[in-house]
DNA sequence: ATTTTAATTTAGAATGCTTCTAATCCATTG
DNA sequence: CAATGGATTAGAAGCATTCTAAATTAAAAT
């Protein structure tokens, strides 16, 4: 049990150095947080919040550094889903969402929802980066 | 000519008066610059300086308020490229959007393209409000 | 081990977009 | 034309995020 863990361990800090990045204390308490159980989706406040709780010694600057940094070696996708906030998600496959209006959360689509057809040609001298679909949903 | 432009006016004033709004001098010279014309993407910064530019005599907090009571009434469309600031539409029909990431520009989709199929069901307790597609687009 | 080096973290300030406040203004009604 | 209640405004405040410059720390070199 507190083998598992440290397994878990090793294979995040693993996966951060594989990425080119300083498995430093920090980045290895966050991702942690992030890849070790069920794909999830967060705010930089709510991983913040969730690592003071559980005593990762981490700055809210340096928790965004970090996702942003996640984001650009692609260990993390940023997910669009409103102006107020940024949403990040561990799962980086290509995928789309719900999002909870009432609630700002994410959910991922069931799989084999939405496929998109007649996908247009981008403008002159522009290319297609990728496609986000996002299901706004309320409360009944 | 001078003649036409008084007509759209009184066209500008009855839209804002059919949603219940009281035409103020900053309401009309904000829908004039939204409504005549072509449909157009703008944000509460553009329209803000085009208002200047043109004479309407109209503060940054007044563009904000009127965008946001135009998105109530249906007048205009919120659209959600990203994180960094919100867009306005001035077609209110259903349709999608090319997002220009390095110009910050939004675009629509030509007609016909992008067909959603197998819309997913709302979890319970939820209904679907809309479905929005943005294709993003970086220089080629 | 110790020192060196360069990357990382940090608190706090700064930024950018948006909303709020409370005082003034003005379109409408009587 | 005066009264009234909504609209507008400047400026402050709020919130998410990024920046800055100083202190810390992981890794490399000694």
């Amino acid at each position: 049990m507190g083998n598992k863990m440290v397994i878990a361990d090793k294979n995040v800090e693993l996966k951060i150095r594989a990425v080119g990045l300083k498995p430093t204390r920090q980045r290895i308490g966050l991702a942690r947080l992030l890849f070790i159980g069920c794909a999830r989706h967060v705010t930089a406040d709510e991983l913040f919040a969730e690592a003071s709780e559980s005593g990762v010694p981490v700055s809210l600057a340096t928790v965004y550094n970090t996702l942003r940094q996640f984001v650009d070696v692609g260990l993390l996708r940023e997910v669009l889903a409103g102006p107020e906030r940024s949403y990040f998600d561990t799962d980086v496959s290509h995928h789309h969402h719900f999002f909870h209006v009432d609630e700002n959360r994410l959910e991922d689509l069931p799989p084999g929802s939405i496929s998109i057809d007649d996908l247009p040609n981008a403008p002159a001298g522009s290319k297609i980066e990728r496609v986000d679909v996002v299901v706004r949903l309320t409360r009944k």
